[in-house]
DNA sequence: CGCTAGCTTGAGAGAGTTCAAGAATCGTGG
DNA sequence: CCACGATTCTTGAACTCTCTCAAGCTAGCG
């Protein structure tokens, strides 16, 4: 982790930070703007490289991090020999580690894909900002709420072994698009595979077919933060359509 | 939904009611006791039969329900053709509509399994008393923190189609112990295999072999609230050891 | 240039699905 | 109390998708 030459700026009224501002569930929504600014000088603004461990399993709850760019992923070990599985993607605006600081320590592994940068508040800041004001610790429920939701519904989409590959496939990929464009977060295809619950080869398999098909553009670059996609064409597959 | 002809009985010191009491994220953990007493003429006792709906997908959330006795399972639709999918189960303990009340509306269709008797509680009673006890909100988001661990564990251990089937039933009955008792609660194969996302035959198939090697006892009887099993026999099966 | 990590491609085998029919159980009303 | 239809569960056989194992390829990096 590296540590960038300025703080967040959302507290200065500066509208550069979407993470923190702008949104339904923005952090610092229902906190007055003057104890904000009092806290701003603990926050840093942080740097990982792509494939950097964030946080390990088990570690002590120290931090949160509010994404601004890139993406996270949080992984679960099964335990004995089976393979490690992604239960959950962070992308900006989502906050890292709420649930690390619940329960006291980590959770996951978390491991940034592609560069990630945010800011990064110390525990200890966000608690008091609990108890001294509900309704910022009702925005964070609300975050873990919303967290439950997709949770749920990645379940519910992703992880039926009577849907097909492919299908299961489109709707992970629509999962990672950045924001409303149609460009995907460009994760391996062992990850892809660790989240869908299938084999490296039948996930090559499903991808380079969706590439043949036009449906996706592959740089060839491993290090691209995106890869672009046909979204329409993706919801068609997803939906259960074929191919073809 | 029926009332029942007393209130819970958790705030008057009495040690009848386990759901709000004696644990370590009770609900009422962190409010006086005087605080607490104030509102129990609000709090209903009520009572739901084998099947009952508690709430619909979408209702508008108007309560909270705190488990005392009986499981609630919670179940999503994928939409288009596909079939129900159970994503949790609730049991004595925790709490009904927490995710509802945050986002709304109720986020899932949310049926009781067996007799359910639990404690309803207004939701404006409950934003008050967020609002009014930081540490009460915090019990609150605990209980939504431990929501998302089990979903995120049930889907680590339920959902890997690499796992033979036998093994993810023995993983599921597993979860779904009454306590630390050797009975477990009874669900249709409609509603395992609606958990694991098998087939209605493959579950018949499994439970007919686990019910031959002796792993669990059915009562035959459909409305029995649990069927006993070995805990042990099915902890070796769930860890990938052979069943015979 | 050669090494490593990541990806591709093929053929065979197996677990679970699908389709289909039949048995057991429940509860309801005569 | 028994008969009835409606659920719920059982069992069988063929099929299919994905896994497994195995080999070869490509890109990136020292």
């Amino acid at each position: 982790m590296h540590f960038m030459n300025t703080h967040c700026t959302a507290w200065h009224g500066d509208k550069e930070c979407r993470a923190c501002d702008g949104r339904d569930n923005a952090f610092f929504a229902g906190v007055a703007h003057q104890d904000v600014a009092a806290l701003h000088i603990q926050v840093d603004n942080v740097y990982y490289v792509p494939g950097e461990t964030i946080y390990q399993l088990d570690a002590p709850a120290e931090t949160l991090l509010v994404i601004r760019t890139g993406a996270v992923k949080l992984v679960r070990y099964p335990g004995k020999g089976a393979k490690p599985r992604i239960v959950r993607i962070l992308k900006p605006g989502d906050v890292v580690g709420l649930d690390a600081m619940l329960a006291g320590m980590a959770q996951h592994h978390a491991v940034a894909v592609g560069e990630v940068r945010g800011c990064r508040i110390p525990l200890p800041v966000v608690q008091q900002l609990c108890m001294q004001h509900p309704e910022f610790q009702w925005n964070m429920m609300r975050q873990l709420q919303s967290s439950l939701r997709e949770t749920e519904q990645w379940l519910v989409d992703l992880t039926c072994g009577s849907v097909p590959a492919r299908e299961r496939m489109a709707r992970l990929l629509l999962r990672l698009r950045d924001g409303d464009s149609d460009r995907i977060y460009h994760f391996s295809l062992k990850d892809l595979s660790a989240m869908l619950c299938l084999t490296l080869e039948t996930a090559s398999r499903v991808i380079t077919e969706f590439a043949g098909l036009g449906l996706m553009v592959r740089t060839g670059k491993h290090n691209e933060q995106f890869f672009s996609a046909d979204i329409a064409a993706l919801e068609r597959v997803a939906a259960g359509e074929p191919a073809a």
